[in-house]
DNA sequence: ATGAAAGCGCTAACAT
DNA sequence: ATGTTAGCGCTTTCAT
């Protein structure tokens, strides 16, 4: 347990022969320090392996460098596995920037104690709910957030989304012009917005292309998924199947199986999220991934921009690309 | 942006007319302060709604009440949504010792970084690798570790573990106590050192009650699964199936469903870990829970012990119990 | 372009 | 059982 003393903003002022000030103003990069001096001052950093104490620097300028993530967001479910990409690349986001993501219960007391104590700076959300209280807390206090996903048109649209008709577009695009004309669409019932967007999507798309809309819609469960994608496959044995998940697309993978059919060949098929699920499959599955990077990223900018206090601005959505796998022909 | 000035540990001082220094005893709970003088600070905290500043706290007492979890522990695997319920229930655990869980970027560099500028108290790993570098790296500074998942027998024993033979025992102990003799066992090729525990605890198992073995190992992945499950319940139709994954299990209930077998009458079968694939299988599946909260809650205590500094102490197994469910019969 | 002074809020150490 | 003193390391503000 032998811990050196802790090198300080004196320390390396005194190495570097200017005033610790100097050293803060190279540090934060606030300009007003000659390029000579800078040079210097980094070089002495580096050299005595200096870094901010971060307390110290909250109890000064009351910033601590930390955004707080409500890990409940994430289910217990094998669908948000995209969520726990998200966090990493949200810690990962953050990390360039300096700011560091600190995990928090569920609940409002854990966000109520959160601003008071300043251990954060501001929220991150996903997964929000209509009308979500915990936009409405930060928002009563004043603390900067972003979101994932859509806040109320009333409040502040400090969220990043994705696009979820356009992804069901371009799937759809994509089999018709590989000559598809009976395109079936399996998604799921509609709990969540996003369940709509993409049906809706599929309709749109479908009317605009003057094709004839059928689609299937089940739960989020292994059972009924299986037997939906049994009927999709079924009835006019359609060329295409477009899914709204990795996960239903994997199910129709099954129950071309079970048919004998090959995907590829006898059945075109598409997904959409590229999960676990989606990037194990063969023959490789067309979809349409949703790019998390990006998405962690937009968020973390849309805080930073948030914490500076500036007006409002509209929320931003994410248009994925298509990737082409073999399960539509190659 | 309205941010009233904040309330101070002099405030509540002066609201309940004593110094500061005993508010500050008071809430750190040194016991050097009257019953009632201790009970009329507190009043006025709460009617204050004063929370210490994190920042000045750590500036004095070098301590900083968060702990830094590398979040790329959890690998992009549906086997992993357990690991998500380490962090979630990590979080929690220290919730309730005042403690926060900081996420991290992977890498030694970032480890380095968080130990020099002092923004936590210490490190929870999971998921360790052999003589894993980071347990190096964090001793080399004296810095306090706590690990789910075993170390190096001449590293520090700071860790929390499950009893992976045991949990098999006790999946097959329960079959034979109702009657089964043919007892297969479906598992894991050994990767990691769990599959070879859980083969293990199998194998020794077996000898002890005088039965013969039978082991088939696969892949982790969907369609060995899917055959090593149909190879199990093929053979010699044995009577009992204990897999070493609740996924494995459900691999076994399809295979029955295309031999026309019942699970839980023709076919008996356990799992492992109970995860987001066990809860959803029907007929309830007997197997063995990995406690997860108890798991978190001791990893934390272990820290906590960490961080005063005391002597080596042994690592720390969990043996699970088992939950009959109707897999087994009912 | 750089420096000096002041103090953020708290707790360790030392009184009493 | 409680109070006083000092200072943790940094940045803000105000000089120069």
């Amino acid at each position: 347990m032998v811990r050196q003393r802790r090198v300080t903003i004196d320390d390396v002022a005194s190495a570097a022969n200017v005033s610790r000030q100097t050293v803060s103003n190279v540090l934060r990069g606030t300009g007003r320090v000659g390029v000579e001096t800078a040079e210097r001052v980094r070089e002495v950093v580096d050299r005595l392996g200096y870094v901010v104490h971060p307390g110290a620097r909250s109890l000064r300028s009351l910033r601590t460098g930390q955004i707080a993530f409500p890990l409940d967001e994430l289910a217990m479910d094998q669908r948000d596995v995209l969520g726990l990409e998200f966090v990493r690349e949200l810690t990962a986001a953050a990390g360039t920037r300096g700011y560091h993501v600190l995990l928090m219960t569920p609940g409002m007391d854990a966000i109520a104690e959160l601003i008071r104590s300043a251990r954060v700076d501001g929220f991150v959300f996903a997964n929000l709910r209509r009308n979500d209280p915990r936009i409405a807390a930060v928002t009563d206090r004043g603390v900067p957030f972003a979101c994932m996903g859509r806040t109320e048109s009333f409040q502040r649209q400090a969220w990043v989304d994705i696009a979820n008709g356009e992804m069901v577009r371009l799937a759809i695009e994509h089999v018709v012009q590989r000559g598809h004309r009976e395109v079936t669409y399996l998604g799921y019932n509609l709990t969540e917005y996003w369940d709509a967007e993409r049906l809706t999507g599929y309709e749109d798309t479908m009317k605009s292309l003057g094709l004839v809309p059928r689609s299937i819609l089940t739960d989020n469960d292994e059972a009924p998924m299986a037997r939906a994608a049994a009927e999709a496959i079924g009835g006019d044995s359609p060329s295409a199947i477009v899914c709204a998940s990795d996960e239903l697309a994997a199910a129709v993978y099954g129950a071309a199986v079970d048919r004998g059919l090959t995907v590829g060949r006898d059945l075109v098929v598409t997904g959409v999220g590229f999960d676990v699920v989606g990037r194990g499959l063969s023959p490789s599955l067309t979809t349409v991934p949703v790019p998390m990077k990006t998405v962690a990223e937009l968020v973390m900018r849309r805080f930073m921009y948030e914490l500076e206090g500036g007006p409002d601005l509209p929320g931003e959505f994410i248009v994925p690309e298509l990737i082409v796998g073999a399960s539509t022909g190659g």
